[in-house]
Parts: structure tokens; C-alpha cells; sequence
DNA sequence: TGGCGGGCTAAACGATCGTTCGGGTAGCAT
DNA sequence: ATGCTACCCGAACGATCGTTTAGCCCGCCA
């Protein structure tokens, strides 16, 4: 596993990309500034722009390892749907270190937020179209469509984690998703409707004024 | 309705608020100067720390236009869903001015943000139990939960749109969420499982290793 | 042993930040 | 006419920003 901000013996250039991964999901990019890394990382701020070249080069850096790690995780998924839930919840609390500043990239409109949706939205859809072979899913009008919503609502949930938490009145954690995954899970299983006629009488209601 | 910032006789006031509404949302609060605000405002930096105080005053300003806004516009749902799916589209379009600030807002963590996450998932879970009366949803185990859930999923459409316009090859604009509505319909309507078991399978995969 | 490159610090640069201040102008009441 | 109030500008303040520069220290190679 790639080394998280736990880890101790780290290179001092990787303690600090690790300081600012956490000042800027923390803070922002905007509002964090390199002396405050700097003195989190326990160095001057001259050394932070001698590793980096410039903030903007620390951010890539994070960006960067963000992305490494996400698609490492993302190899060693199970294309099995039942042996790829098994590993879910250890994968929630093993990357909760990049969480908001995952969640921060993905409302700037950054490319690596671009680049990591159109990512595993892609791959949604190839697992879906497989699980779909293996009639476990049912199948779509609009797979793409349907990929992309599953991924948003996923990573709209990583997004809005603390907001939940507090409404729900649990302590802000990667439990908190693995306790919405049940709602998430009841939906999948039997959607919300109580007979599938109402959704398709809704559907059409928002068809007719558009 | 309230003022937008498509309206061309604003007070100065109200000017540079919607201004800086624009600004923030598409910046953020801490890269956005109050020069540049006041540039495009068309006044002096002097005048809006002279309105609002601060910055910080400023950005309150904001915060309470959003929420009083989609305060208004919940005061007009229908309780109906049937009714209520018919001004959805209009309504969509209708706040679109707001969209980014809200989802700058949702990710800083601030307390517009949470109160109108509570707001909102108290609201669905009131509506849920009412059409749950009615016979038209499923009952729920958590309906608080699925109330949050919801909410949440709904949201993060919201804040991800850009991404998913840009995924989906779409332009990005309120049309985006109508057009995902439909895929979202077909969730609520029959599920994504082909068979509700399979769902349940999963559920119980996933509370052993927890 | 002498040089040399990389990790690192301290000090300073100009730019830009939020904010303050003094004054100026238009409208309205006295 | 006078004073008051609200709206507004332009210049300036100190602080902080990202970045640059000069130089120190230490391990490695010749």
C-alpha cells in the first residue's frame, strides 16, 4: 500500500505533499497557504518550492498521488460482485485520508476530478454490462446514463460524508458510508416505489414538461 | 420571486452581492478578491466593505439570499408527488444562478450548508411518510436513513454536474439534472438487482466483514 | 583531502490581500 | 441656506501571500 499520512518514516518531500493533501481538503487550496504547510511538515517554507517548484506544482503532486492510489485500489477489484463487497468496507477506511481532499477536487472542476469520474464511471459500466450478462442486474435503456448516476450518487455521498454525519448524529467517519450502504443496498434491491407503475406514471409527468 | 442576477434594476447593494454570489461560486470564497468584486460591480472596493462590513459579511449576505431563495421555493411544493414532479424542471432552471455557490457551500462545510441538508432531509422524510400512507412507496426499515440518503444522493447530483455534463458529452446546464432525473426515475421505479435477493445477498456480504 | 551536489534555512522581494480613512456629492428635512 | 444622512470614491495601511536568493551543512566521490 502506498504510504498514507500515518505512516512516520516518510521522505521529507512525502511528508509534506502528505501535510498539504491535508491542509487543502481541510482548508481549501485558496485559503491554505505553503508557510502553513511548511511549518505542519516541520520545514521552512523555502524548502516546500525547492521540492515542488511552485504551489501549483505541490498541487499537482497531490493530485498526483491521489490518483495512483484510487487506481491502484481500483486493480485490485474483484469483478465479482459478492467478492468485491468484501473487501468495501476496509477500502472506505483505507482511503479516508484523501477523502475531502478527493471531495474538494470534485467541485473545483479540476482534471483530476474529470479524470477519476469519467474513470469509474467507465468502469461502472463495464462491471454493469457484466453483471447484466450474468443476469444479476437488470438491463437499461441507457447504460451510460445509468453508470454515470450510480457513480455520482456514489461519490456525491463521499462528498457530502460530514454533512451527513451531523444530520444523522453519528461521529463524521468511513462508517458513516458503511452505514448508508444499507439504504443504498434496500434501493438497488427494491427501489422506492411500491409498485414500479407509480415510477413510470412520474417519469412520464416530468416527460410532458420539458 | 427573488431577485436574480439576470435582473437589470438591482440596487447597488443587491449588485454587488449577486456578484459576488457569481464569483464565489465559480472561484471560491478565499480566491476571490474584493477588488475583483468590486470591479464587477462596477464600484469601488471601498463600497462593499462599506454595505457589508467585511468580507465575511459579504459571504453571510450570500448565505442567507441562497436559503431565504430555496426557502421560497420549498413553501411552493406540492405535496402531491404527481403535482409536485411538475414544476421540477422549471424549478431546476430556476435556481441554476445559485447551483455553484450551493455547491461550494456543501463541500466547506458551512452552516448554510448543514442547516439546508437538515432542512431538506427532514422535509423528504416528512413527504416519504406521507406518500408511504398514501400506498405509493415501500415502507423502510430506516426511514430516517433513507430519508438522508435520498437527500444526499439528489445533492451530489447537484454538486457533480459539471462532471457529469462533461462525462455525459453534454453541455453543462440545468437540462443535465432532467436528464438524469430519468435514470434516477428507473432506480426508485424497479431497482437496479434483477432480483430483489440478489440485494439482500449483498447486504448480508457486507454486514459480516464489518 | 578537496571539491561538489542536494537538502535545507533565513531573509528579503514585489504583489496582492482585507480593511481603513478622509473627503466628496446628491437628496432631503429644517 | 444649513445641516444631516446615505452613497460612493481613491488613496493608503499593515499584513500576508508566493517566490527568489544567498549561503550553510553534510555525505559522497575522486
Amino acid at each position: 500500500m502506498r504510504s498514507t499520512p500515518a505512516d512516520g518514516d516518510l521522505t521529507t518531500r512525502a511528508r509534506i505533499r502528505d501535510v498539504a493533501l491535508d491542509r487543502f481538503g481541510r482548508d481549501g487550496f485558496a485559503a491554505t497557504g505553503v508557510r502553513a504547510i511548511a511549518t505542519g511538515a516541520g520545514v521552512s517554507p523555502g524548502l516546500v518550492l525547492h521540492h515542488f517548484g511552485s504551489k501549483d506544482g505541490l498541487r499537482q503532486e497531490c493530485d498526483d498521488h491521489v490518483a495512483r492510489t484510487i487506481r491502484e485500489i481500483k486493480q485490485a477489484q474483484a469483478a465479482d460482485p459478492m467478492a468485491s463487497m468484501d473487501g468495501w468496507t476496509a477500502k472506505v477506511h483505507e482511503l479516508d485520508w484523501l477523502r475531502s481532499y478527493l471531495s474538494r477536487a470534485l467541485t473545483d472542476g479540476s482534471d483530476l476530478a474529470f479524470r477519476l469520474f469519467a474513470e469509474l464511471s467507465t468502469d461502472a459500466e463495464s462491471y454493469l454490462a457484466q453483471w447484466e450478462e450474468h443476469g444479476l442486474i437488470r438491463p437499461s435503456e441507457d447504460p451510460v446514463g445509468r453508470a454515470a448516476y450510480l457513480t455520482a450518487t456514489s461519490l456525491g455521498m463521499v462528498v457530502l460524508r460530514p454533512l451527513l454525519a451531523r444530520h444523522l448524529g453519528v461521529p463524521d467517519g468511513p462508517d458513516v458510508l458503511v452505514h448508508l450502504s444499507r439504504a443504498a443496498m434496500d434501493m438497488y434491491a427494491r427501489g422506492l416505489f411500491a409498485d414500479p407503475a407509480i415510477g413510470e406514471q412520474l417519469a412520464a409527468r416530468l416527460e410532458e414538461n420539458t
